[in-house]
DNA sequence: ATTTTAATGTGTCATAAGTACATATTTATT
DNA sequence: AATAAATATGTACTTATGACACATTAAAAT
């Protein structure tokens, strides 16, 4: 396989016949949504044997005709019918030990989806959301790349207006604080979330209320249109 | 060569024949040195005919037997004599059309030098510092990862103690203050700076002055041992 | 119609952090 | 003894943070 690679200095050359293209490369997606006042990651049983019965990430080896950023787009779509999503690139693991079949570095992505907006289409009854407070082991490094996205997430909802992307297009600020609280696994004070939020200057007043309580309804506020991506989805700034 | 492979699973060997391992990777390093006031950077001259004549950051091949963390410390070793950096890892690049030569994936680490106390082992009279403000183009993408490292470093140096592997073990406040002046590429009031620093607490008062100044001499810090590395450089927390 | 329920919407005070800015002090040099 | 060149330091203003309580609204129940 190695040989069919068109490369031109020596360097390379020296280098390939040393197995230096034994090493694959993957990306694995931790695929966060928002659901009844939880976050929750998009998991699937493992294939392998070693890691039988245990929940891991979806990931796949990069194809040679992609750029590294499009392979978690093309994993989404393909695995689970999930389009326009929001992706950020986190880390790359690279341990040698980390996959029991062999050589695998891994470029670990999150996504942030709205549940309700974009129903799984599953190409297999293995693939389940999971609460982020359940989950105990996953299989390979998983846990640890989970972890990882996870603190990355949590330092950049109030940096950049992320966190829209797990929800829909309206809400009230009272659902966007439970997004919030359910990121940073904390209660927030209600009058200072408000404070901070208006600070940033993201949102914009509808004009409408919420419908179909049995309260008093809260105003609907969306993300301004500065901020949104094609099909209402936040810009990676 | 991809033969060579141990694969047990179902997907990996179907995959394997795709010619997926037609893809290399690589780690590249933006070493960042201090000196004169002002920031370096550690070039190379490519040795790539597409590129002739243009600098490029020092990188090579990851290999199959070193944990993709331990391929910068090694390519630093080698190609530099220099040992016990502080290295951080920024981001992975993997556009198709990066690299010339064929596929290569790069992880790109960005490293903090103090020149004065590691001399380089030139291996090549093709090494060199540039200043940073002087560095218009870069052989491939180096200059996107150079950018990208630099940003990294930049919002880092107020939330960890990581500029004073730059700097030597003693330091008046205004090398220190310094430093952070060719990091940010910013004035600082020096009075606020100081303010600032001493709310972290990674100082320790060394009871010593500068000395052969013809003027006032500062007092003498160094940075506090819980944040050191081993050999006198900082952790990365 | 009135009351109850369950939420929304809002302000103040105290403390901490950020920013702009000027003067007295110390050492070596002349 | 005077000069040069830097160090060391404080105050006033503004902005951000965190703790905390009460009046209002809409729907549902009576």
């Amino acid at each position: 396989m190695a040989k069919s690679l068109q490369l031109k200095t020596a360097e390379l050359e020296k280098i390939s016949h040393l197995d230096y293209f034994n090493i694959a490369l993957s990306v694995d997606l931790v695929i966060f949504g928002y659901e009844d006042k939880e976050l929750k990651v998009l998991l699937i049983k493992s294939d392998l044997e070693e890691f039988s019965g245990m929940y891991s990430l979806l990931g796949d080896l990069v194809r040679p005709d992609e750029d590294l950023d499009s392979a978690p787009y093309r994993v989404l779509l393909s695995r689970t019918g999930m389009d326009d999503v929001f992706l950020e690139q986190v880390h790359t693991f690279g341990s040698i030990g980390r996959h029991p079949s062999g050589r695998v570095i891994t470029t670990a992505y999150y996504a942030l989806i709205d549940i309700r907006h974009h129903q799984l289409q599953v190409d297999s009854n293995e693939l389940h959301w999971h609460a982020i407070n359940d989950i105990k082991k996953l299989a390979f490094d998983h846990k640890l790349i989970l972890n990882t996205c996870l603190e990355q997430l949590r330092s950049q909802i109030m940096e950049k207006p992320v966190a829209f992307n797990l929800m829909q297009d309206k809400f009230s600020l009272r659902e966007l604080q439970e997004v919030y609280e359910a990121i940073l696994d904390i209660k927030l004070d209600r009058r200072n979330f408000r404070k901070k939020i208006a600070v940033k200057d993201w949102l914009q007043d509808l004009n409408e209320m919420e419908s179909n309580l049995s309260h008093r309804p809260g105003k609907l506020y969306g993300l301004k249109k500065q901020f949104k991506r094609k099909s209402s989805k936040v810009l990676a700034i």
